[in-house]
DNA sequence: GTATTATTAGAGTATATACTCTAGGGAGTC
DNA sequence: GACTCCCTAGAGTATATACTCTAATAATAC
């Protein structure tokens, strides 16, 4: 493999375990035991790698948002992007931790991330947009749908930030992609009231996959555990 | 005032305008006209100056939350603490921008503020149970009307983030108060489906007032605004 | 007034951090 | 062998940052 490629996997590596606002070049070209100047040689500056990181997120994640319209929607779709997302956001994780230091301190970023989350909250809308044609959920209109669109993405975003501060000890670092995972649970929970009758049962079936489990919430929310258990 | 109180406020302002990672002790003490010294004199270090103004900000929210329960509940109360929410954030912003980060470097402030969170859940829940005591919104089980809570929480303290991110230029320091506000449009956007038919269309209406102006919107989202204005 | 305590100034320091600069090795080409 | 190009090492630097230390000054108690 390339340095450049090493620098890049390696950064993400650090990022995701220590956040970005912990990790120093230094520490990037000691962990692969190069010379900052090498490392220097590649990356005129950890912008520049924090950058490309980014387009490698954006790009996965546009790949996971792409919608094929020549067919009707499945539940089995709407499992697949929620399931991905998710993926997305674990692989890239240290990039929403420090987002808005992130997109003070390069322009190129701010420009694109902004782009990118218009995109994705046109994918919401045109997901929840499929699933009532698939007669998944009821239609609803656009203003609603827009509204809807922004609480999923809310939702989505802002669930790594909670489960990582809703816990006691450090858990930066042991945070799994399961829990992760459970945030399925809570925007199904925001899709909950517009289901149709024939779809019902089966998403709070698939909703019931994702319950968060006691384990981990036990020690660090016991009132909602207890609820969530009765 | 006392220095003391001086060096928090001062704190305080400099975090929300320039975010903690950006603001210096030494900088606390340039903008105050006194020594570094003098400020290391009243404080210990940079984290205990953080770690008490998170004490006022629990304060502040805590007495916003704390719900009467000698009478019923109206909808002038779920707009008072929609609002009061929403006013605690933008005072001590700052916050939550570093937050994961804030939290890693102090044990204390970790512990407090999982606490707080929780605290803040079960005064969501409980306003939502009200809320259904008087008619407002339909009741439900407390297993959902727990993962409702969630959701509320998650949008609340993601929002600014959203809004600050998906400005195109820098934002932190010129968001206002007003634009924050228009949070409560997606609050109230997940309460919807759950409206009683008699508080329906007030509900609404209360609504419609923070709907996304159209003027901030529009540069930074011109899909959404549309969709929303339609 | 004097002793004590609280407060302040301001120079200074150890460490970290992002980044630079120069020298040179290795591989391919002529 | 010499030339070129890509890559690498590693010492070094300017700046920033959190924090310390000493001495002096103001406030308070007696």
């Amino acid at each position: 493999m390339k340095t450049r490629d090493k620098i890049l996997l390696s950064s993400l590596e650090l990022f995701n375990e220590r956040g970005e606002r912990n990790v120093t070049t230094n520490h990037i070209a000691a962990h692969l035991a190069i010379s900052p100047g090498n490392l220097y040689y590649h990356f005129r500056n950890k912008s520049d790698i924090i950058y490309e990181i980014f387009l490698e997120y954006e790009k996965l994640v546009d790949f996971y948002l792409d919608i094929p319209e020549d067919r009707a929607m499945t539940l089995a779709d709407m499992t697949f992007y929620l399931e991905s997302v998710f993926d997305g956001l674990w692989s890239y994780r240290f990039f929403h931790r420090d987002l808005e230091y992130l997109l003070d301190s390069d322009q190129r970023l701010r420009q694109d991330y902004r782009e990118f989350t218009q995109r994705c909250l046109k994918a919401i809308n045109r997901i929840f947009e499929r699933l009532a044609e698939a007669g998944i959920i009821e239609a609803q209109p656009e203003a609603l749908r827009a509204a809807m669109s922004l609480n999923v993405w809310l939702v989505v975003t802002n669930w790594m930030a909670f489960l990582k501060t809703a816990h006691a000890e450090e858990t930066y670092a042991n945070l799994t992609l399961n829990e992760l995972k459970q945030g399925i649970y809570q925007v199904l929970t925001l899709e909950l009231p517009y289901l149709t009758p024939a779809y019902r049962d089966r998403v709070l079936e698939l909703r019931e996959q994702y319950r968060p489990t006691l384990s981990d919430q036990e020690e660090a929310a016991p009132e909602l555990s207890r609820v969530a258990s009765r």
